[in-house]
Formats: structure tokens, C-alpha cells, sequence
RNA sequence: CGGGAUGUAGCGCAGUUUGGUAGCGCGCUUCGUUCGGGACGAAGAGGUCGCAGGUUCGAAUCCUGUCAUCCCGACCA
């Protein structure tokens, strides 16, 4: 379907300098992206990506299709009104996220957002019609590229200022029907990544600054991903470190002894001070001073209570306190609040304000060390309810770790794992059905506020996901199923004329036949040809050559080995048998 | 937004320490020889040295500012 010599196509021999990941070297070498003036996070896609995400999208559809949902397409540009209503112009805004622009002057400017998600469009669009539970259920979705003013775009297409998403919205009457299409999209997104050729996991996830409840995330798995995943088999249990549970060890023996308060002059860290006082670090009470910031409220001092050999989850704790976001204190707040220098607040600190809380690692610890609220003095062998310490209200804000026992199954320990999210699904409630007034009458005639879900898949992250697990020193290879071209065509050289008429002949034949064929007519030596083919990851190559005299043709799968000659009367016959065994190799991976 | 690094031709880089007006490889153009795993020879084209200001007779080089890109952290598909 397509003739390289008319085409707009290059290769690169070398990476550009700023590229680090494989996908995104790869994907700039062989010419599927390249960066709008150079900037971070902005990738226009050739055509041999737009057809991987034509592909893509093809699959995400037919599955999404399948479940009963429904395509649409959504505004992008976005009133700020809207974002007002479910309250979350002011923390998009906030944290620089959405792109805002104004239009018109002064007071008059009316305010608008670059849609980074679209809850507030659906509903807004859902609510003019809704009336009725005998609606209910349906699930929208669209296709879309969506802005989001990352802090840190990175590695090419996996994190960009502007990408492709399919983005799905649920509307229920009850929780079981939101329970039941929640399943199907489980169940949707495991086919669709499968068909993929992905390497991926579900994992159970934080629900972050979308909100609600439930949530999965559909990881795949790869080194250079940015989320780490736990995960213990034994217990078929796996989910986001910013979500993951586990059993927390016992705290080491301790001799016998009684309460003192112990010199530790100039330390920082647990480790120093359990050094210095000969105490174990799991008989330490951290007290950890953070800030927590809100999007309406001024912030406030939180004191976090934590064993010594335990790392507090920052997520956690956000979801607990409601916040915006929390952020260490300062030394000059320290200073202010408490009179000291880290290392040194009690779990008594007298801050005004404060919000007090406990991780359960500490609830029950006895015979511990911890601050005194006094520089360079630490206090050993104290315990709850002595000497004016009070444990405060005990919540789970523990990061759980690689090792720590599975709370599943207790024998077994947790294994962690780094993943790209490529999904995400949702249990959103009446987050924002209720404040954008999604309302429908029930069936005794009361208004209620919709149920939601939602549901999101990252288009054009998903292809550099895949070349980050499919690859090798010659370039991308790609499934099949969303290869640009499931075969290239490779006259060897096209002076020859013979060659080259054979050639047009079988590209006739291929393309006729419904194979997506890419023509490599061009006049390069075959050596290029058979790099930028390796390169651009096709997974089906037929070349013409010096074997056409005796009526040969090769095919030859990409990463695959050996090549095999066949007579060219047979050349499509045997290309539909590959074409079918990758694809079904594929579909029972 | 904090910490670090880098900006020289389409891509990869040298030159900066010690100021003297820019070079190499790949790619590109033309001709010739080649023609199944990124050919060879010859001749060419292509650069406001990120930008602005300053020092100097003279700045890619030194100084100040600024912008951009990349890496490490805090957010998300």
C-alpha cells in the first residue's frame, strides 16, 4: 500500500543525544516521531506511527465495542466554569497541570482549560439528558489527545505534554452495575493489552487525583518504568508501592533496660542514632514534621510517627490528611515550631495545630528510642502511656517494601517490579456526579447523583511500551498486530529489471490479497534496505533477488532466524501462514 | 519546582583549559566505479558556535544574565 521511493522517509544511523530510553531511540531513529522544534514532551507522529497508532486504536475500539460502550468525542478545550463545579479548577491550576488561557480582556476574560481529563465534559454532557435509572447503565468513551503541562516530560512518547488517550465514562444507578462493568473492563483491558503483545500485570492502585475508590492499574512490565510494583505470587496479590500492603517485621530484641534520656550529639539519621545509643532501628519512633497543603485551606503541620526502619508513604498519607500535597518541613519551620534541629522532635513535639498521626509500626512498639524535643539528646527504653507519651491515632502510611511478608500469605515474601501504567480503571462514585448535578430519578421517583466509572488507556504510550520489550541490536520488532506493515517487499536491486518487475507483480499480488505491504522500491543497495527494514521492526520481509533467476523468492521473519526460498507463485500463500501463525502465536502468548 | 550536566551543520562529536574569526565522521548534491547486510573514489553544498549584554584591537573560547535540552528527585495514561 505504500511505495517508499514516494515516500517521506529516513532513518537515522545514530540517536539524537537527548534520547536515553530504547523506544525513544529507536522510535526517532527509524523516523516514527520526531520533536516539534525540539521541544520536550511535544512528538508529531509519522506515518509509520500513525498507522501503529491506527492499529492500536483499532484493537482498543473493538474491545471497548465489545463490552457494550460506546464511542463519542468529547471537547477539549474546556470553560473553567465546569472545572469550578467539581472543584478541581483550583488544584489543576494549582499545580500548574492544566494549560489555561483567557479570552478577552481584564474582568471580562472568560477562563479555559486544555482538557487533561474529561469528567467534568462528560457529565456536563450527560446531565442535560439523563432523567431516568431506566437509562442506566451506558459507557462513553473517545479517542483524544489530551494536555497535560507534565513537570518532567520524559523518554519520548512514555510521558509527553500532549498525548493520546482512550478515556471511558460509566454512568450507573447502582453499585453492582458499576461492579459489573468495572469487571468487563478488566476483562477488556487484559485482551487488549494481550492483543498487544504486551508483557503486563494488574495491579491494585492508588486512585490519585481523579478520585473514588476502587482502582487498577495495567502495568507493563519493563525497567525503565516509573511506577514500582509489589507483588507475591503465592498470594496472587500485586499492586502500586504507593498503594501495596505487607506484614511488618518484628522489631528486633531489646535488653532489658530503663527509661534515660542519652546524649546523641550532631546526629541526622536513624541509623546514627541507633548506632550511637546500641539500640536496633526497629526500636526507633521516627517523628517526621510535614506540611500538608490545601487547595482552599492554608496548610498545616502534620507529625508523622514512624518506626526507624520504615520509610513513610507519602501517598498514603495525602489520601488520610486530604491534602493537595504534603512536603517535608523546613529546618527554619523546625526551628520555629519545635526549637529544633531534625533528628530530634518527639512524638509529643508541641506544635500548634498539628495533626498527630501513628503508622501501625509503631502501634505497640515498647522499650524504643525517639526525640525528646530538646538538640542532641535522644531517649531510650521509653514506651506509650509513660513519661507524657501518648500514641496517637494509628493509620496505615507505610511503604511497603521488596521482602516484607505478603499480608495474604504470611510465608511469603513481596518481589517488586518496575511497570509503565499503559491503564487505569476506576470506581469513581458520585465524585463528580454529585457536585455536577448527574442526577436521575430512581424508581421510587428520588433524585440520585450517578454512579461513575472510568476508565483510561495511554494510546500513544502504549507502542513505546511495547518497543521497550520488543527489540533487539537491529531495531524494533514489532507484533504483528500493530506492526505499521505486517510485511515489507525488498527487490534487491531494482536496476535489475527483472527484479523489479517481479517485484511490482508481487506487490500487486500482496497488497490485493489485503496484506499490508510496504514496497521498498527505492534504488539502495540491499544492505541499506535490509538495515532500515530490521530497523523499522517488520515483522514479515520477502526479498527478490539473486535467487528470482531460479524462480525464488525469500521470506524471512524478523527475529526469527533463517530465511526460507520459496517458488514466487507460492510467495502469498506462504505469507498468509505466517501472517496467521504470528498472529495466533500472539493471541495464546 | 529543587539538585546536576550539556548547548558548535540534519544526526553524532572535537575545538573552550592557554582568546587570533571553525573542524571531523555520518547524512546531503554531482560524476564515475560498484550492487545481498548501512560501498569506494573525486569534486561540492551546508554553521547568527542557543540567545542577549559585557571585557578585549580581536570572543565558540573569558565575565554576567537569560533560554532550551537531558539526567536525579516530588506528579500522572
Amino acid at each position: 500500500m505504500t511505495r517508499l521511493s514516494s515516500s517521506f522517509f529516513y532513518t537515522l544511523r545514530e540517536a539524537p543525544a537527548e534520547a536515553v530510553a530504547i523506544s525513544h531511540k529507536l522510535l526517532l531513529r527509524a523516523g516514527f516521531i520526531r520533536p516539534l522544534a525540539g521541544t520536550a514532551g511535544l512528538y508529531a507522529y509519522g506515518p509509520l506511527m500513525q498507522r501503529v497508532l491506527q492499529k492500536v486504536g483499532r484493537i482498543v475500539r473493538e474491545e471497548m465495542d465489545a463490552t457494550g460502550a460506546q464511542e463519542a468525542l468529547f471537547c477539549q478545550l474546556q470553560p473553567a466554569e465546569i472545572w469550578r463545579e467539581s472543584g478541581r479548577w483550583a488544584v489543576y491550576t494549582q499545580d500548574g497541570t492544566m494549560f489555561m488561557l483567557k479570552d478577552g480582556q481584564g474582568e471580562q476574560a472568560r477562563e479555559y482549560g486544555l482538557g487533561p481529563t474529561h469528567e467534568e465534559a462528560v457529565c456536563d454532557f450527560v446531565r442535560a439528558g439523563l432523567h431516568s435509572y431506566k437509562q442506566l447503565p451506558f459507557h462513553l468513551y473517545q479517542v483524544q489527545t489530551k494536555f497535560r503541562n507534565e513537570k518532567r516530560p520524559r523518554f519520548g512518547l512514555m510521558r509527553g505534554r500532549e498525548f493520546i488517550m482512550k478515556d471511558g465514562y460509566s454512568f450507573h444507578a447502582t453499585p453492582e452495575s458499576l461492579g459489573e462493568t468495572y469487571q468487563a473492563m478488566y476483562r477488556a483491558y487484559t485482551n487488549m493489552f494481550r492483543r498487544c503483545g504486551l508483557n503486563f500485570r494488574a495491579v491494585e492502585a492508588d486512585s490519585g487525583a481523579i478520585g473514588g475508590s476502587g482502582s487498577h492499574e495495567f502495568m507493563a512490565l519493563c525497567d525503565i518504568g516509573e511506577d514500582t510494583i509489589l507483588y507475591c505470587d503465592a498470594a496472587g496479590y500485586a499492586a502500586n508501592v504507593e498503594k501495596a500492603v505487607s506484614l511488618v517485621s518484628d522489631p528486633e530484641a531489646i535488653g532489658p533496660g530503663s527509661y534515660a534520656v542519652k546524649p546523641t550529639p550532631g546526629i541526622r539519621t536513624v541509623e546514627q542514632q541507633a548506632a550511637m545509643l546500641g539500640v536496633p532501628i526497629s526500636r526507633i519512633v521516627k517523628n517526621i514534621v510535614y506540611v500538608a497543603l490545601y487547595a482552599e485551606a492554608d496548610p498545616r503541620p502534620v507529625l508523622v510517627l514512624i518506626r526507624g526502619d520504615r520509610q513513610v508513604n507519602e501517598t498514603k498519607l495525602k489520601n488520610r490528611l486530604d491534602c493537595l500535597d504534603v512536603r517535608l518541613a523546613t529546618e527554619a519551620e523546625l526551628a520555629a515550631w519545635v526549637g529544633v534541629k531534625p533528628g530530634f522532635v518527639g512524638p509529643d513535639a508541641p506544635i500548634a495545630g498539628v495533626i498527630r498521626l501513628a503508622d501501625h509500626s509503631v502501634d505497640g512498639l515498647t522499650d524504643f528510642s525517639t526525640g525528646c524535643n530538646q538538640d542532641d539528646v535522644q531517649c531510650v527504653w521509653a514506651n506509650w502511656g509513660e513519661n507524657g507519651l501518648v500514641l496517637p491515632e494509628v493509620t496505615d502510611l507505610d511503604t511497603a517494601q521488596a521482602g516484607d511478608r505478603c499480608h495474604l500469605a504470611p510465608e511469603a515474601t513481596l518481589q517488586s517490579a518496575r511497570g509503565v501504567e499503559l491503564g487505569h480503571i476506576f470506581k469513581l462514585g458520585a465524585k463528580y456526579s454529585r457536585p455536577m448535578q448527574v442526577l436521575f430519578a430512581d424508581e421510587t421517583g428520588e433524585l440520585q447523583p450517578a454512579l461513575m466509572g472510568c476508565y483510561g488507556v495511554g494510546i500513544s504510550r502504549l507502542p513505546a511500551a511495547v518497543v521497550e520489550q520488543s527489540h533487539d541490536n537491529d531495531g524494533i520488532l514489532w507484533p504483528i498486530a500493530i506492526a505499521p506493515y505486517q510485511l515489507v517487499l525488498v527487490p534487491a536491486n531494482v536496476a535489475v529489471e527483472a527484479q523489479r518487475q517481479a517485484a511490482e507483480e508481487l506487490y500487486g499480488t500482496l497488497t490485493a490479497a489485503g496484506i499490508d505491504t510496504l514496497f521498498d522500491d527505492r534504488p539502495e543497495r540491499a544492505g541499506v534496505k535490509f538495515k532500515d527494514a530490521d530497523l523499522i521492526g517488520i515483522p514479515l520481509r520477502v526479498t527478490l533477488g539473486r535467487d528470482l533467476e531460479a524462480g525464488l523468492v525469500e521470506i524471512k521473519v524478523r527475529g526469527g532466524g533463517e530465511a526460507q526460498k520459496v517458488p514466487l507463485a507460492e510467495a502469498l500463500v506462504q505469507v498468509k501462514g505466517l501472517i496467521e501463525r504470528l498472529n495466533s502465536a500472539q493471541r495464546s502468548r
